[in-house]
DNA sequence: ATGAAAGCGCTAACAC
DNA sequence: GTGTTAGCGCTTTCAT
């Protein structure tokens, strides 16, 4: 692999005039320029980014931080953080946590500090004060919603106000008994949206009763089904649902159809997350669909103001979302 | 950011020392270890990645090079490959070429030469003698099927026979008019799919009808309704249809319900990859499934040895399928 | 406009 | 066992 020095060796220039070429610089006199320019190609030379790096001080990789692929809002997420990155001339890392506390620490501990210049994290146990210790120094935006005060870039969907659009749409379907499942006890989203239920409920004059509310550990499509079927085994089961997410909402559609339960004559469904499988399904989901690209433009817009500016007082971004209506809560 | 002169400083020892404690070297006098762990601990040292890699030659990186992520066969595939690379102490760049030539190459252009170590590629446009000149000298597998005979590691699973076991199963239940959604000009899967399709309704002594294979530029959701759409519009439609993923499988079965046409009893619907959305899906989804952990292993494993050993012929690995049957063809 | 040379942080060969 | 030092490939003063 030919080094900036063969290059010139080569071309019978200096380093830096080499150098000057693979950056545009402007000021090369053109007899240099061309004979570098031949001498480039005729070597195949590829900058050895490492090494520039080390140079410049940064990396041009930004880190997203998210816990798992294979959950379909995270990977449309992805696809769009990659767009917007690439704008920006950033590459993307995208990182795994598998949710747990210490995936993301491992995760920012080992990149944080040299390989990345900045940071999108959609925690899920991490807490505020665990990011003061980690990647110190760089930027960091931090997805959906979280308890703590933590002193980041933050972008997010209102959640309270979503679940409580979402639920007030089945109490205009005039369902009484509405359940939710994907209430967590630590996940800040989870809070978010089990308090917009609880507000809806309220509003409409409907009693909120425990049992209506299922816990789900994780949020995949198992855990709807399992949820579903305990809200469904129950002596006054429900006639509509509000999950947290649309993998929990298919596992709860599949779950009432295993039992002969009605979809939505006999229960309503509403999801969340807008994914492409659950426009497809059958029923095909009604669901609060977050603006996903709004989200991932405004996290990098974000990181690329706050690598310039790193004394910038801490932002907070609201981006919008609405309710798609579709077959699962009775559309024709 | 502490740098490993800092922490000498502080210790009161040469670099060489706290090198040697930081990579775990093992003779080093108890009693600098100790000094040379709380200089490290005070200072909270983080090494480099970058000067090291530059040093060391090599980056610790692996790049997954994949057409798109939401395509949830791709999502569950890098899951298990991030899996298999941590074992190797590997980190894992995902890259994105959404199907592309141009894609392709850019990727490994940009991080062939220098960021990573080596790669795994599922390529799909790319064509073998445009491998050569990209990424010169680090080790790649390639994943899935491809015409070219390229001087790379390869793994995937038999395409030909499991479109054959997928083609055999549906004539096995009495079907007659077997469609195809699929069919593609330059995917090497999809050639080989197409052949094993071919030779299951051939072996039945059903004839293969033009009309009845739709090709599909994309595999997704719509791609596969857009097909199925078409098929059922036909004269005489078919009563059977196998879809070369399970996307353009949901695709297939929504289109049909949208028609009035049931899933399996008029139409009979067979996918492939074994993602989880078919198994939720309404019917479930009767797929070819590929075992993805031993495609992951067996690609993360290749990869390991050929970095050892670069002159070792090109191997080519057969992994495992089986064909899952489910309720779109007509499981009680 | 270009060359010479320092140095980013680290590892490893070589001394001691 | 540990210190000294060269050098990985690049960018960037500082001269000229």
């Amino acid at each position: 692999m030919a080094t900036l020095k063969d290059v010139a060796a080569l071309a019978g220039v200096s380093v830096k005039t080499v150098s000057n070429v693979v950056n545009g610089y402007a000021f090369v006199k053109p007899e240099n320029r061309s004979r570098v320019e031949q001498a480039l190609a005729a070597t195949g030379y590829r900058p050895n980014l490492g090494a520039r790096n080390l140079r410049r001080g940064r990396t041009g990789f930004l880190a997203l931080v998210l816990p798992e692929l294979v959950v379909p809002y995270f990977a449309e997420l992805a696809n769009l953080v990659l767009g917007a990155a690439q704008e920006h001339e950033w590459n993307v890392l995208i990182e795994q946590t598998r949710g747990t506390r210490d995936g993301e620490r491992d995760t920012l501990a080992a990149l944080g500090p040299h390989m990345i210049d900045a940071a999108i994290v959609s925690p899920e146990a991490l807490e505020g004060r665990d990011f003061g210790e980690l990647a110190p120094g760089i930027p960091v935006v931090l997805l959906g919603e979280h308890h703590v005060d933590v002193p980041f870039d933050h972008v997010g969907i209102d959640n309270v106000a979503a679940a409580r659009e979402a639920v007030a749409h089945l109490v205009s379907l005039g369902r009484t008994r509405i359940a939710a499942i994907g209430a967590h006890p630590h996940r800040g989203t989870a809070a978010q949206r089990l308090t917009g239920y609880r507000l809806a409920l309220a509003e409409a004059g409907l009693p909120v009763r425990d049992e209506l509310v299922a816990t789900a550990l994780n949020y995949h499509r198992r855990d709807g089904a399992e949820a579903m079927a305990r809200l469904l085994a129950s002596p006054e089961p429900p006639d509509a649902v509000f999950c947290f997410n649309d993998l929990l909402a298919v596992g709860a559609v599949r779950a009432a159809a295993e039992r002969g339960v009605r979809v939505p004559d006999d229960l309503a469904v509403v999801g969340f997350d807008n994914t492409e499988e659950g426009a497809y399904s059958l029923p095909s989901l009604t669901t609060v669909a977050p603006d996903k690209a709004a989200i991932a433009h405004a996290a990098v817009d974000l990181l690329r103001r706050r690598v310039d500016d790193t004394e910038r007082p801490p932002e907070h971004v609201r981006t919008p979302f609405t309710l798609r209506v579709r077959e699962s809560t009775g559309d024709a």
